[in-house]
DNA sequence: GCCAACGTTGGC
DNA sequence: GCCAACGTTGGC
């Protein structure tokens, strides 16, 4: 049992659009950046615990949790001409990209923002802070812990 | 919308 | 096989 870090666009997909899913269980796609691809592709396994991150919006925060629902299968929209995620490089013989579904688990209380997240001394190992622009990341299960934690708002 | 970090691509 | 150019990401 692993535990990640997902970062989504709330614009482009959003906790609360995960929710709204049938069964709460979405696909996690578009997924276009190769070290994400290769953690998605090689380590993501079904039940593993996601972290899900608002990215590039006003407050970047993890505003909840998921589970992985489904482990890596090759994303459609690459073989999709109409997607903007297709990739003409890729065929059905070699994809080139990943996805997974994930199930909605919780919303949290209280957000725990990126801010916070580097102001916590506990927290200053994170993938997140080390290295800022990567889409899926592994987190410990003492940063899981902490940041379900604060996350609930029992600090 | 700028630009920095990272991985891949491709010309030579 | 070097390395400059390029694409993606995401905080600010």
């Amino acid at each position: 049992m692993n535990y990640w870090l997902f970062k989504s666009e709330p614009d482009e997909y959003s906790l609360s659009d995960l929710q709204g899913e049938p069964g709460g269980i979405g696909r996690w796609d578009g997924i276009r950046n190769y070290q994400a691809r290769n953690f998605l592709r090689d380590q993501v396994e079904e039940g593993d615990g996601v972290l899900f991150y608002h990215s590039a919006c006003k407050v970047p925060a993890v505003v909840g949790t998921a589970r992985v629902a489904r482990a890596a299968y090759p994303d459609p929209a690459q073989f999709d001409p109409e997607s903007k995620y297709c990739d003409p490089k890729a065929s059905t013989d070699k994809p080139r990209w990943y996805c997974v579904d994930i199930q909605w688990q919780s919303a949290f209380a209280h957000p725990v923002s990126l801010k916070a997240i580097k102001q916590n001394p506990a927290l200053a190992e994170m993938v997140l802070v080390k290295q800022g622009r990567l889409s899926i990341q592994p987190v410990t299960s003492a940063e899981w812990r902490l940041i379900e934690k604060l996350g609930a708002g029992s600090d």
